[in-house]
DNA sequence: ACTCAAGGGATTATCGATAAAATCGCGACC
DNA sequence: GGTCGCGATTTTATCGATAATCCCTTGAGT
């Protein structure tokens, strides 16, 4: 239960901001509000939601000067964390990473019908993860993931927004593997950092461009969003059915 | 109440591995068992305690390899905020600095009695915490802060079995101070380092020489935590009443 | 004497309900 | 016509109890 409510927050079906209910969280995965409110406060420590006291949750909200930080503060930890791979990975490592890429590569980005990619969603973060796996510190590779979880909230909206980063990711993902395996470690962080600065550039363009900044209150969720029919009850929003 | 049993856990007041069963964390505290899963739940989200499913909660353990571990993560990440406070830091920062030092040098480390030192204990927080906090990421302080946390166990530990790093805690300090104020990044950095490595050092060194290893079972407890006379109930013991 | 199995006790996880709090809507007042 | 205040409804936070799980002890069997 707790995986299925993280996994819908990762994949970008509740609109940032969104207040949780426990009733309808407890209705709807058909558990009690105890269990639904440890699960929130798990990911509300996570930060991947938000709680304030006596107003209960709300999904994390997204804003470009906090994506802005994410990516500079995630490209720093990524380049540590890589540097110390390429230096200290053995063996397991290496065949961790050739596994993954390979795994990645052939598993299809979007389904036939064009929705969307839980499969490779998880091979594309278990690629990532084996790349800093090699690190050999584990607080360095949480604090790695936990940051990448937290990119992901925006790389899924990115990814509705803005469709010009689709064609090269697979040749991203192959250059970082065989730098990898060569040990580069400058051309290696130098490729990471584009890898990851890449679609936060474009989404950040488009968000300024559109107008939506720190408080949009639902120009994100008339796009794809709108497909789970689930309807807008934000109190914030005015112009109700 | 989640700040009552924070305190007690990063005071050092329960030993590690130690069993936190929901009753009588319930009873001492006078609340339901409810809310004490609820903190438990999210200081188990940030590291201080651990959960094993169906087997409810336990104290973090301490190893040197953890420990080992987070100092080299924490020098790594304060040192890349720390440069960042001295390029980006404003006058606030300064001021702040300037403040919190202060505050912290005036506070005795410890009470007339000898006993612990809890107002210390937050000026040196908010000490560390203002020399990071001008770094302009909200992101890597709140990773600063989580990694200080987590070490915080350790270093209270660290208070009581060694004792020849007190004396210069206070120099330390004002040179950190002093150091942010010429904004001189490099020795600054280097200051860092050393500050949080000593302890570090010394603890571990005190380790190996005791043979506390990663699984000592309680030779941390028969020390200044008997103190508090809670009667040590751990299945583990064979010795028993 | 040792191993294995079943029973009893203790502890955790979940549930439904109650109490506290905040929000929203309606009406009175300025 | 606009604003403030009060009451009703929704929502959160807490509680006590039940059900499920695990650990330890006790006993028989080998």
């Amino acid at each position: 239960m707790f995986e299925e409510l993280r996994a819908d927050l990762l994949g970008g079906l509740m609109e940032p901001g969104q207040r949780l209910k426990l009733t309808v969280l407890s209705s709807r995965f058909g558990v009690s509000q105890s269990v639904v409110r440890e699960a929130l406060t798990r990911l509300a420590e996570q930060g991947l939601a938000v709680s304030s006291p006596q107003r209960g949750f709300s999904v994390r909200p997204l804003s470009v000067a906090d994506l802005s930080d994410l990516t500079r503060v995630r490209v720093q930890i990524e380049s540590l964390a890589l540097r110390q791979s390429f230096e200290l990975g053995d063996l397991a490592w290496e065949t961790q990473v050739l596994a993954t890429h390979h795994t990645l590569q052939r598993t299809p980005v979007t389904r036939p019908d064009g929705s969307v990619h839980d499969a490779w969603s998880t091979a594309h973060r278990e690629f990532h993860r084996a790349l800093l796996a090699g690190c050999g510190s584990p607080h360095l590779e949480n604090i790695a993931t936990s940051l990448r979880d937290g990119a992901e909230l925006y790389r899924r909206w990115s990814w509705m927004l803005t469709d010009d980063h689709l064609r090269d990711l697979a040749a991203e993902h192959r250059l970082l593997k065989d730098l990898a395996l060569d040990r580069d470690a400058d051309r290696g962080v130098e490729a990471l950092a584009e890898h990851i600065e890449r679609s936060t550039r474009d989404l950040i363009a488009y968000a300024t461009e559109h107008g939506l900044d720190s408080d949009s209150p639902d120009p994100v969720g008339t796009g794809p969003v709108a497909r789970h029919g689930r309807p807008r009850e934000e109190p914030g929003s005015p112009s109700s059915a």
